[in-house]
RNA sequence: GGGCAAGUAGCUCAGCCGGUUAGAGCGCCACGUUGACAUCGUGGAGGCCACAGGUUCGAGUCCUGUCUUGCCCACCA
C-alpha cells in the first residue's frame, strides 16, 4: 500500500474560536432547509477549478499520486460506469490531496477507432452516402466534427460529477502529441522485432469490413444446424461429413479422420470431390479429429476456420479463401459466388438436397462468435494483417505482477491477469477502418520495399523509388496501452514525465483487465523500462434495476447520470456509488439507495444547522470536556483512524459507512441531543464547551467525508467558516486529512456507551409499559461501576430517556418494590410505575428474562468447563468469556428478586 | 470444456485475523415529544447465514463436495 507520509503534513487541531458578533451568523437564507444541491455544486466546481487546486505544478517534493483517467469513448455521452471510475478515482485524488500529496489525476479522451467508425458510419448512411462515396478526406473532417462536440459533452459530464482532474492537462488519443507517441511506439517495437506483418487467419468483421482482435469477439451460444453430407469418392462410394457451416463447403481442401479410426482407415489417402466444385481432396489423418464427434470425419477449410488452419499448415494444404470483404462469396465460390455468406448457406444446402447428398440434419448448440462493435457474426478469414509479438511482452507482464510491482486491488484479480497472460496470442493491430492512428509504414511502388519511420519519408530509401502509405489504421487499444506515459509527454523526457511516471493507482473497471490493464502493462514495461502504475484498483459493473450491464455498445434512456445528478444531487450519486457494495463487486443502481444517499447529505445538512447556530453562545472560555463530549471524541478519533485505514486498504465502502454511521448514529442521535441542555442552560462555560465540541466533531466529519461527498462538505465549511474564525484553509478541498489524537482510549468511551444502553433499555420499558412518550417518569437507579459518570452525566440518562425525578441510591439502599426492574449499562434501573405497571406482564417479562440469562450462562459455563477452550482459545478470549458469564449472573441474581419481591 | 464471483431479513447489500445472542438502508407494524432535521425521531416484528459433510475448544467466516445464479476465457467441425 501507498504509505501516508505523517511526519510531513500534521493535521490541524487546534481549538477552534467563534465569532461573537451575531450579525457574523448565517442568515437563515444561507441554510435553507432541505439541503439544495442545484446550483451548490456548479459554483464550488468553478471555484475549485479557477483556483487551480486540480492543478499540481509538479517535481515541488511532496510525494506524488497520480491516476491517469481511464479515458472515455467519443462514440456518445457518459453513463453510469463512468461515474463509478470517477467516483472512486476522485475519492483517491481528494484523500491524497488532502494528506498533502501532489496529486496529479489527468483526464483525456479516446478516439474509440471502430466505435466512432460506426457512429459516422450511421450518420453517412442517414444521408444516403456511403464511406467510399465521400473519401477519406472529407471522412476525417466529419470525424474531428464529431470529436469536438463529443468531447465537449464529456467534459462538462466529468465536471458535473465533481471530477477533481488536472484539464489543463487533458489529452485526446489522437492529439499531436500522443500521435508521436504512438508511431515512436510502433517503430520501436517494429525495430524490435515485437510487431510483424504476415498473411494469417484473422477475425473478419464483414459489416466493420475490418479485422478484429480475439478480444473483440464475443462468443454466444447459439442454436443452430449439424448437417451431414455426403461427398462422392473419386473411385466410388461416399464420405459423409459433419458440418455447421455447408457454405464453407466451397472452401474444403481436405478431409480428415482420426488415424486409429478403424471405420476410415481404408479411405486414408483416397480421394474425395468438392459438391458443387471441379475441385477433388485428400483424405488425411489427423490427431485433432474427435472421432466421437459428427461422423467422425470432418472437411477441412483453411482459409476459414482456426482449427482447420493449423491442419492445413501441418499437411501443407491449399489454403483458399471464399468470402469478399463484405462477407458476400467470390469467384471462389463457383455457382455461387456473389451471394452473401447467409444467403449462400441456404443455397448450398439446397443443392445438396437436390441431388440427395444430405444424409440427416440435427439440431446442434454452438457458439458463434460475434463482432464487439458490429454484433455481426464474425468470419474466420486469411488476411495480410500487422501483429504485436506477444510473448517476449506478456511474460515480462507477469514478471513483473508476480514480483509484486504491481498490486491488484481486490487480489484476486491478479490471479486472473496472470492466466490470461499465459494463453495470450499475438494481437492484431490493423484495422482496415478510417478512424484512427495511420500505420506509420510505407510501400514503395517500384521495389516493394517496407518502410517503417515516424516521419514520411520522401521516397524509398532503399531505391528511391515512390512510396505508398499502409491504408489500415491501429487498433484503438494501441494507443490506449500508451496512455499512462503518452499523455505526460513520453517518448520525451519531460519535467511531468520525470515527477509523475510511474503513475500510482490505474483504477476501472474489470470489463476492461484484459483489453486495456494488460497492455498498458505490457507496453509499458517494454517501451518505458518501468510498469506504468503500481496499484490495479478494479471496480465492479454498475448494472440496471433489472441486473443488465451498463455499456458503452448498447446504451439505455436512462443510463445518462445526469438525471440523477438533477434529482439527488452529484453527492448522493457518488455516495450510493462508493458505499452500495463491497471490493471488485458490481452495483446495483437502486433508487432508494439514492434516496438514502440523499437523506444522509439532507441529515448532515441540518446537523451542520444546528453546530451553526449552536456557535452562538459567545466567546466564552470553554469548561473541562465532560464525559459525552470525550465520548464523541474518542468516536470520532476511532472513526479517523479506521477510515484512513480502509480508504489505504481501497475499502471505499466500509470507509464511507463508517463516516455515516458515526454522524447519523453517533453525532446527531446522541451528541446533538446531548448537548442541547447545556447549550441552553446558564452556564456559560459549559455551552461553550458543548459548541467547541460540536464543532470539532463536525468541521474533523465534514473532512472525512469530502473525499465522498465534496459538494455538500465544502458548502458547510464555508458555513462554518463564518461562525468559526481559526476554521482554516479557506476550502475544504485543501484541508488536511484528519489524524487521530488517541481519544478513542478514553474510558468515557465506554461509560457513555452503557448511559446510551441504559436510555435504550428504558425507552424499551416505557414503551412496554404504554407510557406516553411526553410523559417523563421516576426513576430509581443503583449505579454500581457507573456512579462516577452518573454524578456529571446524569443529565443526559435524564433527558434522553425523559426521567424526572432521578434518584440514585446507594448500594446498601432497597430499591422500590413495585416497579419494573432493568440491567443495562452496568446498572440497575427501576421505575416505579404507580399504577401502571401489571403485576402479571411484569412478572412474565422478568420470567422470560431470566430464561434468557440462564440461557446465556449455561452456553458461557459449557465453554468454560471445557478444558481445551481454556487451554487452546487465546487468554483474552477466555477471560472476556469469564467476565461476561460474572455480568450474567449478577443479573439473574437481581432479576430473580426482583420477581421474588413482585 | 476451463476459470472466477455470488447465494445472509420481504428487497438491496455489509459482515475484517474464526470468538458471547449475525448487522445496515429501504420496506413493514406501532407511536411521535424536546425550536437541527418529517428527506425526521422513538420502539418493534422479521434470519436453518443455499445444502451436505469435514477441520476446530468454537464456523456466516476455513476445507471438500453438491445445487442455483451471474460473469470471464475457450478452435471441437
Amino acid at each position: 500500500m501507498v504509505e501516508s507520509d505523517r511526519s510531513e503534513f500534521p493535521g490541524a487541531h487546534t481549538p477552534l474560536t467563534r465569532v461573537t458578533d451575531d450579525a457574523a451568523r448565517t442568515g437563515p437564507e444561507a441554510l435553507n432547509r432541505p439541503y439544495d444541491p442545484t446550483g451548490v455544486e456548479e459554483r464550488w466546481y468553478r471555484l475549485w477549478e479557477d483556483r487551480g487546486y486540480f492543478s499540481p505544478e509538479g517535481g515541488d517534493g511532496r510525494r506524488p499520486f497520480v491516476i491517469s483517467m481511464p479515458p472515455p469513448n467519443l462514440t456518445g455521452v457518459l453513463h453510469y460506469g463512468h461515474a463509478v471510475i470517477v467516483t472512486f478515482e476522485d475519492l483517491l485524488i481528494r484523500w491524497r490531496r488532502m494528506q498533502g500529496y501532489e496529486t496529479l489525476w489527468l483526464p483525456g479522451t479516446d478516439h474509440a477507432a471502430i466505435g466512432t467508425n460506426s457512429v459516422l458510419l450511421d450518420q453517412i448512411a442517414k444521408q444516403g452516402r456511403t464511406r467510399d462515396e465521400i473519401g477519406r478526406e472529407v471522412f476525417e473532417e466529419l470525424f474531428w466534427d464529431w470529436i469536438g462536440k463529443s468531447g465537449a459533452t464529456i467534459r462538462s459530464q466529468l465536471r458535473r460529477v465533481g471530477a477533481s482532474c488536472d484539464w489543463s492537462r487533458e489529452r485526446f488519443t489522437m492529439d499531436e502529441g500522443l500521435t508521436r507517441a504512438v508511431n515512436e511506439a510502433f517503430v520501436r517495437l517494429y525495430d524490435r522485432g515485437l510487431i510483424y506483418r504476415g498473411s494469417y487467419l484473422v477475425n473478419w468483421d464483414p459489416q466493420d469490413r475490418t479485422a478484429v482482435s480475439d478480444l473483440e469477439v464475443e462468443h454466444e451460444i447459439v442454436a443452430g444446424k449439424l448437417w451431414h453430407v455426403r461427398y462422392p469418392l473419386v473411385d466410388g462410394g461416399h464420405i459423409v461429413v459433419a458440418t455447421t457451416r455447408p457454405e464453407t463447403i466451397l472452401g474444403d481442401t481436405a478431409i480428415a479422420v482420426h488415424p486409429d479410426d478403424e471405420r476410415y482407415a481404408g479411405l486414408i489417402g483416397r480421394r474425395a470431390q468438392v459438391p458443387a466444385l471441379e475441385r477433388q481432396i485428400r483424405i488425411i489423418a489427423d490427431d485433432a479429429v474427435n472421432p466421437e464427434f459428427g461422423s467422425g470425419a470432418v472437411k477441412v477449410t483453411p482459409g476459414h476456420d482456426p482449427n482447420d488452419y493449423q491442419m492445413g499448415i501441418r499437411h501443407e494444404l491449399e489454403m483458399i479463401n471464399i468470402l469478399n470483404e463484405d462477407g458476400t462469396l467470390n469467384e471462389n465460390a463457383g455457382p455461387f459466388a456473389g451471394q452473401d455468406r447467409f444467403e449462400a448457406r441456404v443455397s448450398v444446402v439446397n443443392w445438396l438436397d437436390e441431388r440427395d447428398l444430405i444424409e440427416k440434419v440435427e439440431e446442434h448448440e454452438h457458439s458463434v462468435g460475434h463482432g464487439q462493435r458490429s454484433g455481426t457474426i464474425i468470419e474466420p478469414m486469411l488476411s495480410e494483417q500487422w501483429f504485436v509479438r506477444i510473448g517476449p511482452l506478456a511474460a515480462a507482464a507477469a514478471a513483473a505482477v508476480r514480483d509484486g510491482k504491481i498490486q491488484f486491488h481486490p487480489p484476486r484479480f491478479a490471479d486472473e491477469f496472470l492466466r490470461w497472460m499465459d494463453e495470450i496470442h499475438d494481437w492484431c493491430i490493423s484495422r482496415q477502418i478510417w478512424v484512427g492512428h495511420r500505420l506509420p509504414v510505407w510501400y514503395c511502388q517500384d521495389c516493394g520495399e517496407t518502410t517503417v519511420n515516424n516521419d514520411e519519408p520522401e521516397s524509398c530509401p532503399a531505391c528511391g523509388g515512390v512510396l505508398e502509405r499502409d491504408p489500415d489504421v491501429l487498433d484503438t487499444w494501441f494507443s490506449s496501452g500508451l496512455w499512462p506515459f503518452s499523455t505526460l509527454g513520453w517518448p520525451d523526457s519531460t519535467p511531468d514525465f520525470r515527477n509523475f511516471y510511474p503513475t500510482t493507482v490505474m483504477q476501472t473497471g474489470y470489463d476492461i483487465i484484459f483489453f486495456w490493464v494488460a497492455r498498458m502493462v505490457m507496453l509499458g514495461i517494454e517501451l518505458t523500462g518501468e510498469v506504468p502504475f503500481r496499484h490495479v484498483h478494479l471496480s465492479g459493473l454498475m448494472r440496471r434495476d433489472d441486473g443488465s450491464k451498463v455499456s458503452k455498445s448498447d446504451p439505455q434512456p436512462g443510463d445518462d447520470p445526469a438525471e440523477v445528478i438533477d434529482r439527488f444531487g452529484a453527492d448522493a450519486l457518488r455516495y450510493m456509488i462508493a458505499t452500495a457494495g463491497s471490493p471488485g463487486g458490481d452495483l446495483k443502481l437502486v433508487w432508494q439507495k439514492l434516496e438514502a444517499a440523499r437523506n444522509f447529505a439532507n441529515k448532515l445538512w441540518n446537523a451542520a444547522r444546528f453546530t451553526v447556530d449552536a456557535q452562538a453562545v459567545g466567546q466564552v472560555e470553554p469548561g473541562p470536556p465532560t464525559a459525552v463530549d470525550r465520548w464523541i471524541l474518542g468516536r470520532l478519533d476511532q472513526t479517523v483512524s479506521e477510515t484512513t485505514r480502509r480508504l489505504e486498504a481501497f475499502n471505499f465502502g466500509e470507509a464511507g459507512r463508517g463516516i455515516q454511521d458515526l454522524i447519523w448514529n453517533d453525532f446527531c442521535d446522541w451528541c446533538i441531543e446531548a448537548s442541547k441542555p447545556r447549550l441552553r442552560g446558564n452556564d456559560p462555560a459549559a455551552a461553550s464547551r458543548a459548541a467547541a465540541t460540536l464543532a470539532e466533531v463536525l468541521t474533523t466529519s465534514l473532512r472525512l467525508l469530502h473525499p465522498f461527498m465534496p459538494f455538500v462538505t465544502e458548502e458547510l465549511w464555508s458555513h462554518l467558516r463564518r461562525v468559526l474564525t481559526d476554521l482554516e484553509p479557506e476550502n475544504i478541498i485543501i484541508a488536511d486529512w484528519p489524524e487521530s489524537q488517541g481519544r478513542e482510549r478514553d474510558p468515557a468511551v465506554a461509560e457513555i456507551d452503557g448511559l446510551a444502553e441504559a436510555v435504550r433499555v428504558i425507552r424499551n420499558a416505557r414503551r412496554e409499559a404504554g407510557v406516553e412518550p411526553a410523559r417523563r417518569i421516576e426513576a430509581v437507579l443503583k449505579p454500581g461501576a457507573r456512579s462516577a459518570v452518573l454524578e456529571t452525566e446524569s443529565d443526559f440518562l435524564a433527558r434522553l430517556a425523559r426521567i424526572d425525578p432521578l434518584v440514585i441510591l446507594g448500594d446498601g439502599d432497597t430499591p422500590p418494590e413495585k416497579s419494573i426492574s432493568l440491567i443495562a449499562g452496568g446498572m440497575e434501573i427501576h421505575l416505579p410505575l404507580e399504577g401502571m405497571i401489571d403485576i402479571d406482564v411484569e412478572r412474565k417479562r422478568l420470567t422470560s428474562e431470566l430464561e434468557r440469562l440462564d440461557g446465556e450462562i449455561a452456553r458461557a459455563d459449557k465453554a468454560l468447563s471445557n478444558k481445551k477452550f481454556i487451554e487452546r482459545a487465546p487468554a483474552d478470549v477466555v477471560q472476556k468469556r469469564r467476565d461476561d458469564r460474572v455480568a450474567a449472573v449478577s443479573q439473574r441474581n437481581t432479576t430473580r428478586t426482583r420477581l421474588d419481591t413482585l
